[in-house]
RNA sequence: UGGGGGAUGGGGUAAUCGGCAGCCCGCCGGCCUUUGGAGCCGUGCAGUCUCGGUUCGAGUCCGAGUCCCCCAG
């Protein structure tokens, strides 16, 4: 097959390239140029589209003797990723870029491009495993990137390889040493790689600007502070809130409204959420039919939690067997079908539209 | 300057009858992490308005001072 390899500039991708050419396939190696200011040299590994990442990368493809390009999908990125990230946090939700750079740009621009120029397949550094159009949890639970992947699509699937997902992290960086890759000993990359300070707050206050709001106990709905920005926050957010109630109990963010600018917080109690209301689900394979029981994760490194999942007015409503705090809205609710053999499988996912606790109308 | 209430780290608050000054926020450090100033950990930083008195021992009781708040103007 005809392959074209994503290459960061990390360990996983150097490693994941290299398997596609063991594994006898045609590999062509390409960096993706996502960022508006290239010239800027960023030290450490917190980016993964520095200049020196697109060194590593090529430098990786050199040694595997593979043609190498870079594709300028920087505007792409800007508008799909960056400019979705900024309006989200404007609108009082809390997106996931990672998830929507997989959703736009590594399985849609740089897939469809791949298949204009003849390309069968993309493979990328993703820890999760892929099986029979299947996606699945990593073989290494601490590592598992199938979260960020649950929005994929089986067409986009169809067109995926993750070659890493049968194999821990560890075993990742022991195949680079042995092959001598320069970026065997690199850091794992974190954070959100569009803002390398990781001043998101900053980073939203320079793009939206002072918007001056109330901060709002929800027990007595008395304002107990203020804020210069929404999107400063996140449901579920403790730490940062700037004020004190007094009763010496920790306050959470419960509440986020954009047009009076309102944040809500209360006590530990009032943040509890036993269900999740969501958009249009996209699923991995065939459409499931509902109601079914499954497990939802609803952030990117939260424990997975049994839940019932019924219809809901074109969206889900998903039951929660156990509470759980800090659900945001525009956060995605991954649903997976437990499998300890062979991984969880990805069923699908939908955004978190609203969490709170579940009514109790009918009870006792 | 009539009466009443109150002064505890950088902010907000707690301490039974006088007995190691606790909690929430903040800050600092660490861990975790391809989302979210999320989460987790720390013997970390930091305080009893001033002066005097009672007492083995005072944030606490007594006196004076200073400052603040409320009602009455």
């Amino acid at each position: 097959m005809r392959v074209l390899a994503a290459m960061s500039g990390g360990v996983d991708s150097a490693v994941a390239a290299a398997l596609a050419v063991d594994a006898g396939h045609d590999v062509t190696g390409v960096h993706l140029a996502l960022s508006q200011e290239r010239q800027t040299l960023r030290s450490g590994a917190r980016g993964c589209c520095s200049v020196e990442d697109a060194h590593d990368a090529r430098r990786v493809a050199d040694e595997l003797g593979i043609p190498f390009y870079v594709w300028d999908l920087a505007d792409r990125f800007s508008e799909d990723v960056v400019e979705d990230f900024v309006a989200e946090y404007a609108s009082g939700r809390t997106p996931n870029p990672c998830l929507r750079c997989n959703e736009k740009i590594k399985f849609s621009a740089v897939l469809d491009r791949a298949r204009a120029l003849g390309f069968d397949a993309v493979v990328t550094g993703h820890h999760a495993r892929l099986a029979d159009g299947e996606l699945r949890r990593s073989v290494d639970a601490a590592k598992d990137q199938s979260y960020v992947l649950g929005v994929l699509t089986p067409a986009q699937l169809a067109a995926a390889m993750f070659p890493l997902g049968s194999m821990t992290k560890e075993r990742v960086r022991e195949i680079a040493a042995a092959r001598g890759f320069a970026v065997a000993a690199k850091p794992d990359s974190h954070d959100i790689c569009f803002i390398p300070d990781g001043d998101t707050r900053g980073f939203l206050a320079r793009r939206l600007g002072a918007l001056p709001g109330p901060v709002v106990d929800a027990a007595t709905g008395a304002t107990v502070g203020e804020h210069e920005g929404t999107y400063g926050f996140t449901v579920g957010q403790r730490r940062g809130l700037g004020v004190s109630v007094g009763d010496q109990r920790p306050r959470y963010v419960l509440g986020i409204e954009p047009v009076s600018r309102t944040v809500t917080i209360g006590t530990r109690d009032l943040a509890a959420v036993t269900e999740v209301r969501t958009g249009v689900p996209t699923w991995t394979g065939p459409v499931p039919e509902l109601p079914f029981a499954a497990q939802v994760q609803l952030r990117a490194h939260a424990a997975p939690v049994d839940c019932e999942v019924v219809a809901d007015d074109g969206g889900l409503r998903i039951d929660l067997a156990a509470e759980q705090r800090g659900v945001a809205p525009g956060q995605s609710a991954v649903l997976y079908l437990p499998d300890p053999v062979r991984g969880d499988l990805v069923l699908g996912q939908a955004a978190v539209r609203t969490a709170g606790a579940r009514s109790r109308a009918v009870r006792r």
